[in-house]
DNA sequence: CTGTATCCAAATAGATACTG
DNA sequence: CAGTATCTATTTGGATACAG
């Protein structure tokens, strides 16, 4: 079932469909400017929603819901509400969401790396 | 200069902002919803743009001819133009976007890894 | 403090037709 | 074949005000 390909450098294309599909997938999952960026500050540390707000500049209140519930929606993060007045909520990540972080510290270091060239890219 | 913070169960966050940064570089540069899906595909064969229109089903024309403009002009990949008539056009990854390559690996066994679940949250 | 609702501006996507 | 141009529809974003 294995299908030749006539560039030995590279694999043989059937093979890496289901990768293809994997990707879209998670792509989908993920999709949205700021999901992994809350997401990977959460695996750090637990946050409030305005402290997640402050710390994320560019980023406005009604989008910051949105992510947040999505991402609660999808089982990734939890939110979790303190007894106290004014209400406190502070968001986590569940252990579905932590999943993520090694894929999270990938990204990171893949940025880190390449963090010239991409930097420069975005001047042009 | 180590920060000390109350949950030992997370590592400090100040050591974490470096990352934080470069997930949010790196996912400007992928930022839109296909290019990982595009140069995913272009990791394990190099594609023509009308193969590639073919593949992504729900992708418009105008949307592919952007995203392998921006993939191309941060080097990503290489755009090559057969001398044919009519012209044949590949498109393939470059040294820079094959380092992607296991990022894209990564993703790809965390989508596989979740399969169920994430599509089962897409359903809702 | 943690959101939601509303209104409006801007960016993005799809369809179609058209060019070299 | 490999795109670009144009028009329109849809989505997304920011600002402000307001509610629990």
């Amino acid at each position: 079932m294995e299908s030749e390909f006539a560039d030995p450098s590279f694999p043989p294309f059937d093979n890496c469909l289901k990768k293809i599909r994997a990707i879209d997938d998670t792509m989908e999952l993920l999709a949205g400017k700021w999901k992994l960026s809350i997401l990977a500050r959460l695996c750090y540390k637990p946050m409030r929603y305005s402290e997640i707000l402050n710390d994320i500049e560019p980023l406005s209140g009604k989008v910051l819901s949105r992510e947040l519930k999505d991402l609660e929606m999808n089982g990734l993060i939890n939110r979790c509400v303190g007894d106290t007045k004014p209400p406190s909520v502070t968001y986590s990540v569940s252990e579905y969401g932590m999943s993520l972080r090694d894929l999270s510290d990938k990204i990171a270091e893949w940025g880190l790396l390449h963090r010239d060239r991409i930097r420069s890219s975005f001047k042009k």
